[in-house]
DNA sequence: TATGAATGAGCCTTCATTCAT
DNA sequence: CATGAATGAAGGCTCATTCAT
């Protein structure tokens, strides 16, 4: 969709120069994390790397070529493994989507800061928007993918709305980082509430006897 | 439920002095919808209420009690009129919750735009956290109350996870929001989820026969 | 040399009108004595007395007239009555002179405070410089007038050379305000300073015998 | 004596920026001889050394951290090289102390307009207060130092009250000061004054024959 | 490749002053 | 007389960006 890796204006000839990249990138995420869009200023950046503003400038010519590397970057981390292929189980697929969010809701909060703060920023930069329609986009495939081939299998059922399960499921991990951000106490309930919505996605056990 | 009407830290002896107070906010609400916090600067709001920035700040004496008077009026204008008393029908009271959430979906999308800012807000500023927990503590509420008054009633689910099943709302609204967005055509997709949702909860008719 | 009473531009009616005009001047010394020129504003002032800025600005119409007003109570508060009428003994005036210093300084610090400012003003404002030759001349004169008379009674040295002594005198009493003004345990070695001076005026005993 | 040359925040690397910062800061010493500190705004030290507001600040990361150099540097400027060491001449020392203001006065007003200042400041800022107690203090030491060793080499009168008259001489200087700077004209009549001072302390001729 | 130095633009805030009531 | 409301003009400071080295 993007020219592939734009995210440096540099040619990034050295390995180092892909290193102090990503050094800045992630530092980025930490400032980001930290103080929200406002307190993102390039000097905050540069320091948390000990380069100086002028390196920094080196590399991303202008802050928002360091935002929109540092988005890229979020939404690949955010991007889970699903491999629905051959073997691939949806309803463990389905499991795995929810796990992956709690693990990283508690090992990588920033990740998720980061995600708030794309949704906030995508309603009036259209840079942002055009990322998290394409994540989105995808991600709503994936699991759309999965729920029809789950149903094929007589696994989930057969009278699922797929495309609205679909955005559900979006809009369910969405608002439980939303709940949960703030108060990692919630978490559990949420994991229960995660549970709830894989047993009202799954077929019923056909009547024993 | 809030302290007062602590919005302005000047005395508002006039009702002419509360409706410039009103304006700035409502314009504080529509720059940073446009922009975003980034670009709520006093100058861009004084600007769009025809005012001068000195006068903004004869009102509001620093641009953090401009954001905290936003940002609660937001929190007040999303409070849905919940009147669980008497008559409440508790589904009545469920549906009432996701059509309040479309309705100003469509009607006053900049409300939501400020949600999902105060939420990424919410990470890094005390105030706004305290603000966001006062809000989903009481919204909590308001919702498990429902809920257990219809399983009593017999209209939900008897087996209902109540403290989830109020997260799983709460999680399902601001998660709608957050699809629907920048994409009001997913709405409908939205509203069928919600219609699920609701199904979810019911408690199934008993077998007839 | 100035037109009288011109402390306020209001015609001052009412003896009430007067004494809010004292109770501003007072105000003034106080919070340049506290922050100097630079922290002396309007609102300040007029917080102290619990009137409104626009109520200052009647009585005062510009910041300007409130800071001369101010000034030349200064100036009438140090003008120390020296009477060398008729029987003024010159030896005692000279004592006065430097026991009014030190009273002062104990008592009411914040008029050499203002002094000092006065000082400092008077290098670049006009008006201060003005208000200050004023002072130090009529000092001067009665300084020189009692030293005069002195001599020819033969209390003081026959061979002073009263300008220099009168510019002297000033000039101690000035040096040891801004030497005891931030150490007031340095008062009595500033007293013991004063007596000497006194002596080496007073005309030597003639010798005995 | 003072500890090390913390005047700038930034490490001058080079010895350009070392001689921008000593532009600043005498602009900055023009600026207050001028105005006061009331006109000692940053726009106005930048313009006057063709700098950018921003390229001042690069150097003093704020206008109290300009004014603590500026105020650092008169004091230096003040500090007349008294060395008095083996071959000293406890009475040439007195006499260059008053020779070196005098001479001060005629050829640099401003350092002496901006000493006025710094009593006047010192009155509300602590770090000026420091400052000048600083000074005064060696400044004290010093002038006691020469003196005892005049009273031990028989060139000042024994029973002289050296504390006393350590104070009494500054007192004089920073009178002759204020008394002078607004008047050059009364230089000649003050350097009578600090003659007469000498002669006070000078031992009296052993009686001829 | 890296950085010290420099800057134009802009931001939040304060201030003296005015004016209708 | 007195004051609430309003404002133009600054003032201190920060920021993204540039450029010579």
């Amino acid at each position: 969709m993007h020219d592939a890796r734009k995210d440096s204006p540099v040619p990034l000839h050295t390995p180092h120069g892909h290193a102090r990249c990503e050094a800045l990138v992630e530092a980025a995420i930490q400032a980001i994390a930290d103080g929200g869009f406002e307190k993102l200023t390039t000097r905050n950046v540069a320091a948390r790397t000990g380069m100086n503003i002028a390196t920094l400038h080196y590399y991303f010519a202008t802050k928002e070529d360091l935002i929109e590397a540092t988005l890229r970057r979020v939404v690949r981390e955010l991007e889970t493994p699903f491999l629905p292929g051959a073997g691939g189980n949806p309803l463990i697929e389905l499991r795995d989507e929810f796990a992956a969010t709690f693990e990283r809701l508690k090992r990588r909060p920033e990740i998720y800061r980061l995600l708030v703060e794309l949704h906030a920023r995508s309603s009036h930069d259209p840079s942002s928007r055009r990322l998290l329609a394409a994540m989105t986009g995808s991600w709503n495939r994936n699991i759309a993918a999965y729920l029809s081939e789950g149903i094929k299998r007589g696994v989930f059922r057969a009278d699922l709305d797929v495309e609205a399960a679909a955005l559900g499921i979006m809009a369910s991990v969405k608002g439980i980082v939303m709940e949960c951000q703030n108060d990692a106490s919630r978490i559990p309930v949420a994991e229960r509430f995660a549970a709830e919505i894989e047993r009202s996605i799954v077929a019923s056990p056909p009547p024993s006897g």
